[in-house]
DNA sequence: GGGATTTAGATAACATGTTAACTAAATGGA
DNA sequence: TCCATTTAGTTAACATGTTATCTAAATCCC
């Protein structure tokens, strides 16, 4: 690759810039909805993987959350004092904490999973549904390739 | 449009939770970079607009730079406290105020611009050219036309 | 067994995200 | 003119993001 000089592209054209605006916009009408139920969007998420994949120990709802074990803590006690979710101490690893969606956890993703799924449908509406799967395997592609390397260092 | 019942997609599928998971892993070798400078990834932002577009007040600036007021607010608040922007009041509009990137800010981009091209380059490479602008491309089109059909527009 | 290391999770400290409420200045009519 | 309304920016309050540090339990390895 011939070796022009590296630009700083524009932040109009920038990809991190990009991924920020439009994950603005498709959420906005997500936490309009989670308001009425007085939830965050990071609870609903947790929320949502405990009820799909059922329990799991806090490392690994983090990592399928995409969230941060300090945030992540956070949230669980504030999701455990509201009786969304239930802590049980792994028996076999004391380090190890187990959690489980309660009935009032499932109950609220009951309440809101029709409205969120037509939210999610009015996406695919809008770039098509083959664009839609396209951007989703590329957007799956850059964070799975992750960036390259920092040469020398 | 009565299509099949609608459901919830997977998180494994989740647009929201996509373009989450992707921007991590983009910004992570951007804030290692910044790191070094002691600034965090917003105050980058605003220093990289203020550099590229000029002077402009805070509201521009935060539709810019994607941030909310409140937070744009602290934000310049600390960049003038380190002396790297400088906050003039407009005559004609007493309210309002013009921000400029000082020498020492203008110092910091210059400092870190061809790394942070550098780093910028390796996506395109590792998407390939053409799929880096298809998806930066589909980007632009979610966050236009957004589930909520903005009037006027 | 027993100390060094690793791992799960929590805590601390500070910056930002988010919504609501607020101040001050400008603007739009009657 | 005068006051209601709008606009630019700030502040408050609370949740999350981010890095560093800490604790306790498990594991490694001699």
């Amino acid at each position: 690759m011939a070796r022009t000089k590296l630009q700083l592209p524009s932040t109009r054209r920038s990809l991190p810039i990009a991924l920020m605006r439009s994950r603005e916009q498709v959420m906005a009408p997500i936490r309009a909805m989670l308001r009425a139920s007085e939830l965050t969007e990071q609870q609903w998420r947790v929320l949502r993987i405990l009820s799909e994949f059922g329990p799991q120990d806090l490392t690994e709802i983090a990592r399928q959350a995409c969230l941060l074990m300090p945030s992540l803590s956070r949230i669980i006690r504030s999701l455990a004092q509201n009786g969304l979710v239930i802590r049980t101490t792994d028996a076999k690893d004391r380090r190890r904490q187990t959690v489980v969606i309660s009935r009032a956890g499932q109950k609220l993703i009951d309440d809101n999973s029709v409205q969120a799924a037509q939210i999610a449908a009015s996406y695919k509406d809008q770039l098509g549904a083959e664009r839609y799967e396209l951007l989703l395997d590329l957007l799956t592609e850059l964070e799975q390739g992750g960036p390259a390397p920092i040469s020398g260092e």
